[in-house]
DNA sequence: AGCACGCCGACT
DNA sequence: GTCGGCGTGCTC
């Protein structure tokens, strides 16, 4: 027998089938462990064959398995092969997407404990040995116990009793548990009628894909879980994926009480022992939901009944790093191999999905209602010019600072949204204009009062606070642009009784970081909470009744297409936390463009407004999805270099251009907007093709050749952002 | 990706 | 005369 082989060496030179010689117990889908070159390395068999073509002289033979299972199923190869194909990667990056990363680095094993129980036929033990005894006595009720926790209890009782032959020890697989302490139960909950439709649609449709569009708050979760219930009863399997974001522990806690064991949790937390073993149920079947972030798509589950993206218009679905899949495609494929239903939902969702929905590619299901008819918030939009030509040039606009004092007199909470950290977002010299700037990257640093010092927020290196400006010597440093930090410093200036908290990466740090100070605001003990895109997402605070949009035009404009797509969902996601207890919610919203559309529609939560006049504007524009935005990244130590990649991928994508020029809508190469981040220096040509164009494959192509020495060059696809 | 083989500069 | 630079080429 024959063995084909794909050794794990991420590397183009070595991406292809090696065969090996093999026996019986080598099956598709193992982990093996193969000769190659001068060393061991291991490897995925693709297949196994009873005839080789290679010489005998070069036949080598496989050593072991490294399991003894096939860690990777029939499914997880052949999409393997797929993704291969699609983002030109080698396999060996395709195939290390469906195994737990741990698993390669041989680090973590699964635990094995002893465990004990009680002999057949005892032999008497003195009535002095009181230990013993007890020990007897609690084997006896609970019929066996691990070894760890006896000897715990019991001392050096259990060793005493072993060597009586009063004990029968066995050594077995445990499983990590990351759920500490016992979850509780589910509270039975009953569809609503609009719930229960939904369900019924995604079942009756023949298409593969439905679009759940429910507004916030109408209870789209319960319609998953459903789903997912349904998909368990007819003994299959389920995949449910989420923004790593809204993992919360209210969430898990959630999902563990509705699913107990059978749920497998893939989240951020967890540590690699349990990640590993959490990996093995799903693989054994033990476990037959897999729920996660991004990753979980590649979960080992067999015979998938559903699939569900939450939040689909969230960016963290599309890879950054090689290969840059899109958890979509791969959802779709692994929905038609296993020919189950894929559901998206969302409040917002991106403008592509919504249009394939419309134009009938997906099942459309919408759920206007919120769950008992709860109003939502109203959003008030404050004209931030006016404030200024007031004599107000504070974050605060009045209106702001009336609320807060009101919502904080009748003692309920308040939610105020920035999404820049740090004090300010630049220092400037006032005397020559110097602006402080990274070593490492092409931004400005910004100032974190705490530390007292500048911080790039691409690299996170760290310098010390001006004290005079380098250029000129001037003594008079200014701060510029608004930060978390400094919100929180005025706030606290402006309602000195109120207690404040902060929550953005500088607060969240460590692994219970988001967790602290959830909770703390949970439980009221704090009145206000300040922070970045994080205090958006899903929480569910009953006591908020005010929310503060502080600046809205920061992601308005954005040099990006989708800045106002995102800024709706942002500013919707944020009103969403507003009045979810049983008194009304309201929210300011302060711009300095209110009249701008995007916020228009976002106050008036009018999704279908937004989406007709965004599809309009991207349709004259040729903006997706009306073309596809390619980006051909180049990237490197040294400009030179990385200027020479930059101009032989250029000439190959030229000659792509002058061969297919009506495919290309847009052509052009030049500086990335940040020349250099950590110290690489960056450059990209930038494409639009118009829709259905075939020219991507060989974009690709062109990019893949790897002879640009010490040069990285990629290919992104409608990037999710083009600094 | 490693690691061998292979052909030209500054040392014992 | 050798030790060693890293440029091409191979790995079943």
């Amino acid at each position: 027998m024959y063995a084909e082989v794909i050794v794990d060496v991420a590397h183009s030179d070595v991406d292809k089938i090696f065969d090996y010689a093999c026996d019986g117990n080598i099956c598709a889908g193992m982990r093996v462990a193969v000769p190659f070159g001068n060393g061991v390395t291991t490897g995925f068999v693709m297949r196994v064959k009873e005839k080789t073509d290679v010489p005998p002289a070069k036949l080598k033979r496989v050593l072991r398995a490294e399991e003894e299972f096939p860690a990777l199923t029939e499914e997880s190869l052949l999409l393997a092969e797929k993704i291969a194909a699609r983002y030109r990667v080698p396999m060996a990056l395709t195939l290390r997407l469906f195994l737990p990363a741990e698993m390669r680095t041989g680090k973590v094993s699964s635990r094995r404990r002893t465990f004990c129980r009680l002999a057949a036929d005892l032999p008497p033990i003195p009535p002095r040995a009181k230990q013993q005894l007890a020990l007897v006595a609690f084997l006896e009720e609970n019929g066996e116990a691990d070894s760890a926790l006896l000897r715990e209890k019991f001392g050096g009782a259990l060793k005493a009793l072993e060597e009586r032959g009063a004990i029968l020890s066995e050594k077995r697989r445990v499983f990590r548990d990351p759920y500490t302490g016992s979850a509780g139960e589910a509270p039975s909950r009953t569809l609503t009628d609009g719930q229960l439709l939904a369900v019924q649609k995604v079942h009756a449709t023949d298409k593969t894909v439905s679009l759940l569009h429910g507004v916030t708050g109408s209870g789209k979760t319960e319609v998953y879980l459903s789903l997912i219930a349904d998909a368990l009863k007819e003994g299959k399997t389920a995949i449910f994926l989420v923004p790593e974001i809204s993992l919360t522990p209210q969430m898990l806690f959630q999902l563990r009480a509705r699913f107990k064991s059978k749920a497998a949790i893939l989240h951020s937390g967890l540590t690699a022992g349990e990640r590993f073993d959490e990996w093995v149920r799903l693989r054994e079947g033990e476990a037959r939901i897999a729920i996660g972030a991004r990753s979980a798509i590649f979960a080992p589950v067999e015979n998938v009944g559903v699939i569900v993206i939450d939040e689909e218009h969230d960016g963290s679905y599309s890879s950054e790093s090689s290969p840059r899949y899109n958890t979509f495609d791969i959802a779709r494929l692994r929905a038609d191999y296993n020919g189950c239903k894929l559901v998206l939902g969302s409040a917002t969702p991106s403008v592509e999905t919504y249009r394939r929905a419309k134009a009938g590619e997906f099942e459309l299901i919408e759920l206007p209602e919120r769950i008992n008819a709860r109003p939502m918030p109203e959003v008030h939009i404050v004209d931030m010019r006016r404030e200024v030509r007031r004599g107000n040039p504070s974050a605060f606009s009045s209106l702001l600072r009336e609320r807060l004092q009101k919502c904080l007199g009748e003692g309920n909470q308040a939610i105020l949204f920035l999404n820049r950290r740090g004090y300010s977002q630049t220092v400037i010299c006032r005397d020559c204009g110097y602006v402080a700037k990274c070593e490492n990257c092409d931004v400005s640093l910004t100032y974190h009062s705490e530390e007292d010092c500048l911080k790039c927020h691409y690299c996170g290196a760290r310098y010390k606070m001006l004290s005079a400006c380098p250029q000129c010597g001037g003594k008079h440093i200014g701060y510029v642009g608004t930060g978390t930090q400094r919100v929180v410093t005025e706030l606290k200036k402006l309602l000195p009784a109120a207690r404040i908290l902060r929550m953005d990466m500088d607060t969240t740090g460590g692994k219970e970081g988001h967790f602290r100070i959830l909770k703390e605001f949970a439980e009221h003990r704090a009145d206000i909470l300040v922070g970045t895109q994080m205090v958006a997402k899903g929480h569910d605070f009953p006591q908020v009744t005010l929310v503060g949009i502080l600046d809205a035009d920061m992601s308005l404009h954005f040099p990006d297409y989708r800045s106002g797509e995102r800024t709706f969902q942002l500013v919707t996601q944020v009103a969403g936390r507003s009045g979810r207890g049983g008194e009304a919610g309201e929210v300011v919203l302060q711009t300095y463009d209110p009249e701008n559309y995007i916020l228009r529609f976002a106050a008036s939560y009018d999704y279908a407004g937004f989406y007709a006049h965004e599809i309009a504007m991207r349709e004259a524009m040729s903006f997706p999805p009306f073309a596809k935005i390619v980006r051909v990244m180049v990237t490197g130590d040294r400009e030179e270099e990385t200027l020479g990649a930059l101009r032989e991928v250029y000439k190959k994508l030229q000659m792509l251009y002058a061969a297919h020029s009506e495919d290309f809508l847009f052509f052009n190469r030049m500086h990335a907007p940040i020349k250099r981040i950590r110290n690489k220096y960056r450059y990209q040509v930038l494409m639009r093709l118009a829709g259905g164009s075939k020219v991507l494959q060989e974009i690709y192509a062109a990019c893949s050749a790897s002879d640009y020495k010490n040069v990285l060059v990629y290919v992104e696809e409608n990037p999710g952002n083009l600094s």
